[in-house]
DNA sequence: CGCGAATATAGCGTCAACGCTATGATCTGG
DNA sequence: CCAGATCATAGCGTTGACGCTATATTCGCG
């Protein structure tokens, strides 16, 4: 096989339809956080299965998490945050009006 | 009544267990954020069903959401900002070593 | 080459967020 | 005092994140 994962689902979904943006965005996101916390856990030379116990769930959680697999809830966020010595911050910024 | 909600079922959770605080941090982030996007709205003179609309959804969720009813999702959090033309933006920064 | 550690996938039960409709509770203006 | 608007709750079906175990795949290392 080439590639290990390849998301086809995610690129399936048309833009034209309202939420189709939301959903993209919140997949973006998650991909970056999983980037994130994988690079904070390799900051310190965690393996997967020692961050889950840090964070309370399994290797299986980690891995899926970190390849943005799913898109994480607010707790488990909060857990890994904390595993890793890190504060979850999460806001809401207005725009500059256009 | 008194009050109109009372969150009991939250105070109630002991802080000892281990995840307990993280569910704390999680629910008062849902509060804050909650707050929050009231604000964005108000200023907007906009009431819970023209945000509703806006954001894809019924004036109960926005309301259920505004009062801290649930921990809300990274999609619903993208959707609502999206609507209140803002950004949301999520971050796990990492703590000063102490 | 194996061998073991680390990581990626798969399948599955559970539970809470989500979305809906309907209805209560408040507050206002007429 | 009533009508309309706004916000709060309740009940409920659906769905997806979560957590688990098990297994495949990858990657050094002796």
């Amino acid at each position: 096989m080439a590639e290990r994962a390849d998301w086809a689902g995610l690129r399936e979904r048309r833009m034209g339809e309202p939420g189709a943006r939301e959903a993209y965005q919140a997949a973006r996101l998650a991909f970056e956080l999983g980037r994130a916390v994988r690079e904070l856990r390799q900051r310190r030379a965690w393996s997967q299965a020692e961050l889950a116990r840090a964070a309370g769930m399994t290797q299986s959680a980690v891995a899926r998490f970190e390849a943005g697999g799913t898109i994480p809830t607010l707790p488990v966020l909060e857990r890994l945050a904390e595993a890793l010595d890190a504060d979850l911050d999460v806001r809401v910024v207005p725009r500059p009006a256009a």
